[in-house]
DNA sequence: CGTGCTTTTGAATAGTATCAAGGCCGGTGG
DNA sequence: CCACCGGCCTTGATACTATTCAAAAGCACG
């Protein structure tokens, strides 16, 4: 069946996963006995939200959208991830996951049960602390957003989320073009207002030619500017 | 000298710490060997945003706010801390703290430092466990509160901030009254907005008849309403 | 009993969301 | 091939919400 192959952990050439880096090579045999590895079609629901937990999910490849929805459904995109990153790890020993992900492009994805997982918690300590130092992490990522979203201008924010989308996915070799199927209203869960605003704000942003939009294509052509406007909104450090 | 005792991890009668939950008998002897523990007077502060990483803290007894500055060094609150909760961790394994901390009221703190840290990290799996789910948690918390800061009202932002103030100190035995010295600026920091809007806003919740404000008393009286109001923005799940 | 802080409140202003109309574009079916 | 449909995108007008500024009142503390 061609939707559904075990890839071998044993032998895996993504080097950012965190079964790869944390576990011992017994384990890296057993987790790929146990687990699945499933193609999502673009578009595809990956996790529902709200639905019972059954375990973890490692993006083999592609690129995937995470999202809650709030008020009479308003959906918010919580965070994009890619090809090495994981999907569920809010849900891990939680009874419902707290959002949903769906496919932005064709993508595989090797799914693991929470049975194994704690199995190889207790007996991989170098899985257990990557896979804290990776929520450490996007920790940090969150809380600074959150000080975004309370601070910034609606103009700020849809900066940062062209940024968000660029950082994550995008970038044609250093031409500064967002490479991804993206929509106005993509833009605006991410950046928590409506596709008019951004529609608005995007023409802008081309008149202070930050960015360029032809057709479907954007490209950021003053990513300094938009760094900069970000910067000033944190101490010392610069962050995501 | 009184401001310094190390009290023993061995019999600690705090529940909630991470190091006595997760960590065999003999470490918890080691980090009591290497851990130093501080009183803090209310008002101080405990990390200072921006400087470099040393180690971990963990509150003996005590509550902290945590917060970091943003444009024009505007605060934004991003965590209130209590009795058995830490603090630091976002900064482990990095150059600097995202964050700065200031006790509330006077508070006694252990530091533990990076290199007896992670030393425990790799020969206490259970710690390293329990702490990995409490970043997860963490984690969940803050993006929901990212969906809240996107779409809610600033009259629901406050309704929410007056429930984490709520939630994390405050309520002497059900009696609905938050029990910290709070002020219009720290209520306004944690909904991200400023304290003129916060002083309209609480005269509102009154007239609404779900807050009660006597003096410095803050009472709610109608947590149904509040609880009502936030599960409006969550989908399938209560949280926070 | 000042002095300096926080809080309250009003009025003006700025910023944002909402609504509605029209344009653009791709897909479908005649 | 062309007409039509439905989706997303754009844009203006309007209403609403939130911020800012300023002035005055209250309060804590020396």
């Amino acid at each position: 069946m061609r939707n559904v192959v075990n890839h071998q952990c044993n032998d895996c050439q993504l080097k950012g996963c965190f079964i790869n880096k944390g576990c011992s090579p017994q384990w890296l045999f057993k987790i790929t006995e146990k687990k699945t590895c499933i193609k999502y079609k673009s578009g595809q629901q990956i996790i529902h939200e709200g639905s019972p937990v059954f375990g973890m999910y490692f993006i083999y490849s592609g690129k995937v959208k995470v999202f809650t929805s709030g008020y009479n459904g308003k959906e918010q995109i919580v965070r994009l991830a890619k090809t090495g990153q994981i999907l569920g790890h809010r849900g891990y020993a939680r009874e419902k996951y707290p959002i949903g992900a769906v496919a932005l492009e064709d993508s595989w994805i090797c799914f693991v049960d929470n049975d194994t997982l704690s199995a190889a918690f207790l007996e991989n300590s170098m899985f257990t602390y990557e896979l804290m130092m990776y929520y450490s992490d996007e920790l940090r990522k969150s809380e600074a957003r959150n000080k975004y979203m309370a601070q910034m201008t609606v103009y700020e924010k849809i900066m940062f989320a062209l940024l968000m989308l660029y950082n994550h996915f995008g970038f044609k070799e250093n031409s500064n073009i967002v490479d991804i199927p993206y929509s106005r209203g993509d833009v605006a869960s991410i950046a928590g207002t409506n596709p008019d605003q951004v529609s608005r704000f995007l023409a802008e942003l081309k008149k202070d030619k930050i960015i360029e939009v032809n057709g479907k294509v954007l490209k950021l052509v003053n990513l300094d500017k938009i760094r900069t406007v970000l910067k000033s909104y944190v101490h010392s450090f610069t962050n995501e």
